[in-house]
DNA sequence: AATTTGACTTAGAATTATTCTAATTCATCT
DNA sequence: AGATGAATTAGAATAATTCTAAGTCAAATT
């Protein structure tokens, strides 16, 4: 899918409004990338594959575009063990699971209030506003996909 | 404490010896310095206090000795946000807190068996053999210590 | 319609935690 | 004592990200 849809696009615009942001170009396809492909790419994946459909955008807007879309709420930075920062368009509450093998980050669905039910731990002069949860091991052989 | 007693004295040298690695001035220090004060320190926070302790380290030997204790499973690093890298000698399961007015990570207890229990919510495809859980948010206030 | 404004984009330099390199030092073994 | 190899060290190299400063562009104002 090489271009945002109705919908999407109208997300875009309302959130990057709402942020005293504007939706250009650049933002919308890196927003389209992040959308076409949930592998939690890294900042030089999501340039080489913005570069495939817009190639005059640098390495600068690409960081800068997807700071704003973080800033605007519709992407999360995923950070596992000092590797690069990796970028994901999923606003459901999830897990991460993370390949030693591969290196591929999945998205784990949770039940609804899991996330929430785990602040449950927390001793009482903790406040948690958000909660991330990462598993690391490997895939039982037969699943790469 | 200036020293490591005898009994971690004792924990360090069967850890490193088990990974076939020895016991020396420096590893005994930068562990000690990780014992003492268990506020999960960065590699340079900890190059400062063994500094202390120690005038002739060096960083390099700090990070040195940082990774033989964590291959000899004796430390675990942590790792938020991409912020330098902590060392946390707490090996018991436990969960972290960050605090973002502060920037200070916390251990959070949490009852035996939560942690495994987490992985429940792993499809049977993955094979978790760690589970890392962070909880972000700041502290109730008069709860700075 | 021309001008102004400020947001956005861009190339390249700077930053910085960490790793690497290559030269010593040091403990242990023969 | 001499040999061996692990450990330590100073400094260079690496690499993801941020910063800087100059250019571009679209919308708003005149
Ligand atoms: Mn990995
Ligand atoms: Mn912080
Ligand atoms: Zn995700
Ligand atoms: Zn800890």
């Amino acid at each position: 899918m090489k271009r945002l849809g109705q919908e999407d696009k109208e997300t875009l615009t309302t959130a990057l409004d709402h942020s005293g942001q504007r939706a250009t170009p650049q933002r919308e396809t890196v927003f389209g990338v992040l959308l076409d492909q949930r592998d939690h790419p890294t900042a030089d994946e999501v340039y080489a594959r913005t570069k495939s459909r817009m190639p005059t955008i640098s390495m600068a807007t690409v960081y800068n575009c997807l700071e704003t879309l973080v800033s605007s709420g519709l992407v999360k930075q995923v950070n596992i063990e000092r590797e690069p920062t990796r970028y994901c368009p999923n606003l459901a509450p999830h897990a991460h699971f993370h390949c030693r093998e591969t290196g591929r980050v999945y998205d784990v669905p949770v039940p609804a209030g899991t996330m929430e039910k785990l602040t449950d731990v927390l001793p009482g002069k903790y406040q948690a506003d958000s909660v991330e949860l990462v598993f690391r091991g490997h895939l039982a052989k037969g699943n790469s996909k």
